[in-house]
RNA sequence: CGCGGGAUAGAGCAAUUGGCAGCUCGUCGGGCCCAUAACCCGAAGGUUCCCGGUUCGAGUCCGGGUCCCGCAACCA
């Protein structure tokens, strides 16, 4: 039996478009997903909308829609976003969905029976002016910034709690004993930090007569359920949790994706909710940075905002994918910039990759009638290669998974000036034993590219004749596996140089 | 003394446990003609933010300082 794998991102919001940073999670979960496949394993890769609470509801007021209507528009636009960037989940769960709600009230009950949920006063910071309640970190000084001449109210209501307090100890626990629970380790270190600074029990009920636009608490019609409690359940729901016990055994814990703004919400409150309900623990976490644009924090005041939409328009999938995996640090933020973001598409894809690509068929028709020359010598040494490929797909670090990609590249390069085969075709000199190392090079590039270029690894794939069955597990990693005689075409550019 | 991240060549980034400071792009010089005017070789370019300490040896460890950037809890 295959080998399970699960993995989810976070689930946007439904308030705004998708945006660039949105697109790299999901980028980034797609190459993982799809370097699993590669290693053999039955995936379930899940990704979603998060439809629930205050600011849906009233941004579908405003428009004067029906909300689910509006979610609906919504959950259509981000889910347009497979086919816009190639990606391959398996699920894309709604939070409106009515197994999900289910989910997330069976859930509650589970943290209730264990004594975990209770009812406190609730003070809710209200500005008059705007008519809206107010965080902490939206007020300055106190006050609202928009209406300083109102004082902030100070509104009681009776809400639910969730007794996060409580699991201090073995949130910290969970942590010490799992050194790479949360990818990179810094992150760790911070919520860490965090949890060892003190919990403070949570929210995660809404008056329904204020808010009605939630899951409804079990038991009690007045509240529904704070869109978080029941939006981080969907990680589990998504697998058929509660009553598809199968299943969910089959994939669970998994590994979550997300950003840092989202560390608190993954790493300790999820960790707790899940102790509480009596679940196991996640997998593991990884988090990754924000993306600035030409060096500056993406806003639609500074009008910089970059939309996937455009740039893959622009640019086509594969690069736009490339450049989020390959150009930006993996565990830090990086910069979207469209000199870069063309450098790096013309030195690693069109004069790398892809000038490589037609550089070997060609060679392959020209000197060896097309056809694959006899089985030579690996001096490239890919077992190594693939190790330290693995190695750094294990620690998230897509940029160096990328650097390891351009420099088995770049041998290749070398090795061709050195050994000058046009030469020794020239003076009769066999080259084949040259030409069967740089072909299966080529192989093996392709299906190690197959993860972040889809679609042109699967292009190479098919010059080459091998098929999609023919690139996973141990076996397709081997060296001399393409056949003398097969034949080879020389498929179009992969990578078509940029107007200047 | 709220928490955390960062400062390394013109730009963007790397440097397992301290051990000759590297990579990509760009610049300059040469080579090559299989390839998408691509590719290869070589060179220039660094006081690793500053001050002090530990050490045979510090980008890395310790102390102090400066400057950027996130977060600061019910803001997805």
């Amino acid at each position: 039996m295959k080998e399970k794998y699960y993995l989810t991102t976070t689930l946007p919001y439904v308030n705004a478009d998708p945006h660039i940073g949105f697109a790299l999670e999901m980028i980034q979960a797609d190459a993982l997903v799809r370097y699993e496949r590669l290693l053999g394993k039955e995936v379930v890769f899940n990704t979603g909308t998060d439809e629930h609470g205050l600011k849906i509801h009233r941004k579908a007021e405003e428009m004067g829609i029906d909300t689910q209507d509006y979610c609906d528009q919504y959950a259509a636009r981000f889910h347009s976003l497979r086919e816009l960037l190639n990606l391959s989940y398996t699920n894309f769960i709604r939070t409106t969905d009515p197994h999900h709600k289910q989910a997330a009230q069976e859930f509650w009950k589970r943290c209730d029976a264990n004594g975990d949920i209770y009812k406190k006063n609730y003070q809710v910071k209200y500005c008059v002016g705007c008519e809206l309640e107010k965080t902490d970190s939206e007020l300055v000084d106190g006050k609202c910034p928009l209406h300083i001449k109102y004082d902030i109210e100070l509104i009681e209501e009776e809400n639910y709690f969730f007794r996060f307090s409580a699991f201090q100890e073995k949130l910290l626990q969970l942590y010490s004993e799992r050194p790479d629970f949360v990818v990179p380790a810094h992150r760790l270190d911070e919520i860490r930090k965090f949890v060892e600074g003190g919990l403070q029990d949570f929210s995660i009920s809404r008056l329904k007569e204020k808010m009605p636009w939630g899951v409804p608490v079990p038991g009690d019609d007045t509240h529904v359920m704070y869109v978080w409690f029941d939006a981080l359940v969907n990680y589990i729901s998504t697998l058929g949790w509660p009553e598809d016990e199968e299943n969910f055994r089959a994939y669970w814990p998994g590994v979550q994706v997300a950003g840092k703004d989202n560390l608190r919400q993954q790493s300790a409150m999820w960790q707790a909710m899940l102790l509480s309900a009596g679940l196991e623990s996640s997998k593991q976490i990884f988090i990754h940075g924000f993306i600035t644009s030409e060096g500056q924090k993406m806003s639609k005041s500074l009008g910089n905002v970059v939309n996937p939409v455009d740039v893959v328009e622009k640019y086509g999938t594969d690069p736009v994918r490339f450049y989020l995996l390959g150009a930006l640090p993996s565990y830090e933020d990086g910069d979207f910039s469209t000199r870069r973001f063309e450098e790096f598409y013309t030195a690693h894809l069109v004069n790398g990759l892809g000038n490589l690509t037609s550089r070997i068929l060609t060679m392959i028709e020209k000197y060896s009638d097309g056809k694959i020359p006899e089985k030579s010598e690996d001096i490239f040494d890919v077992r190594a290669f693939w190790g330290r490929y693995d190695k750094s797909f294990g620690k998230f670090s897509f940029d160096e998974v990328v650097r390891e990609l351009n420099s088995f590249v770049a041998k290749c390069d070398a090795k061709i000036s050195e050994e000058k085969p046009w030469e020794k075709a020239k003076n009769g000199e066999s080259i084949d034993a040259l030409l069967y190392v740089l072909v299966e090079s080529l192989r093996h590039l392709a299906i190690a590219f197959f993860p972040l270029l889809p679609e042109s690894a699967e292009n190479i794939l098919k010059s080459l004749h091998i098929s999609h069955e023919q690139i996973q597990g141990e076996q397709a990693r081997a060296w001399g596996v393409l056949a003398k005689g097969n034949e080879v075409t020389k498929g179009e550019i992969l990578f078509k140089r940029l107007e200047s």
